[in-house]
DNA sequence: TTTTCAATATCGCCCTTCGATATTAATACT
DNA sequence: AGTATTAATATCGAAGGGCGATATTGAAAA
């Protein structure tokens, strides 16, 4: 199967995608997996929920438990230290995209 | 160190670089760890000749040894396959960049 | 033949990814 | 009350890959 040499070369996008929505507003895991999959990457819970938490540990990432409507979400928002590796990845994203557009 | 949370997520675009250079004409190792380190990207000989063997069986390149100068080379260039996987990556590497861009 | 050098390959450790399954906590139903 | 259901999150073991350090290759120079 190709899915495993796209995901191979995705994994990274994943990263960013993620850092990138944490930035806008808290996401929680189950919608992060819904988003993901309607840009086209395909990937299970049992593969994002480690990211999260590797995320959180590598400090770019916090986590806040919230109660929404009688159940309980973990809520994840990007850190200064995760602002700060978006930026370098935005940069990196855009060498990359023009040195392979044509 | 964040140099290990910057390299899980460039790992595929180290990749990408890899297939668009073996596209415009064959590498070889070396040559590509030089190019790497030109654009940001630290990785060693450890990591990156792995990573051919890996394009290769995934079929995304092909070998051919050439002598040069006395010295025997391995190349690689990109295969068929490996030029729908680039194809790939350069609709998601957009939709990234635009994403993310402000 | 020995040394030197560029290029490539391999080693063992450790961490991550993956699909599948389990857990949690709250609500709805009977 | 007890059970089933549901959304969300967590965890499991197997398999594979990344990493730095080290080893190997092959040819030319000394």
């Amino acid at each position: 199967m190709e899915d495993k040499v796209l995901r191979k070369l995705f994994l990274g996008f994943i990263h960013i995608h993620i850092l990138h929505h944490a930035k806008e507003s808290p996401i929680f895991g189950s919608w992060m997996l819904e988003e993901l999959r309607e840009h086209g990457y395909s990937i299970g819970p049992g593969t994002l929920y480690p990211i999260l938490h590797s995320m959180e540990s590598d400090g770019l990432l916090t986590r806040e438990d919230r109660n929404v409507e009688g159940k309980i979400r973990k809520y994840y928002s990007i850190t200064e230290k995760g602002e700060q590796i978006l930026v370098e990845a935005q940069k990196k994203a855009y060498e990359l995209f023009k040195e392979i557009k044509d």
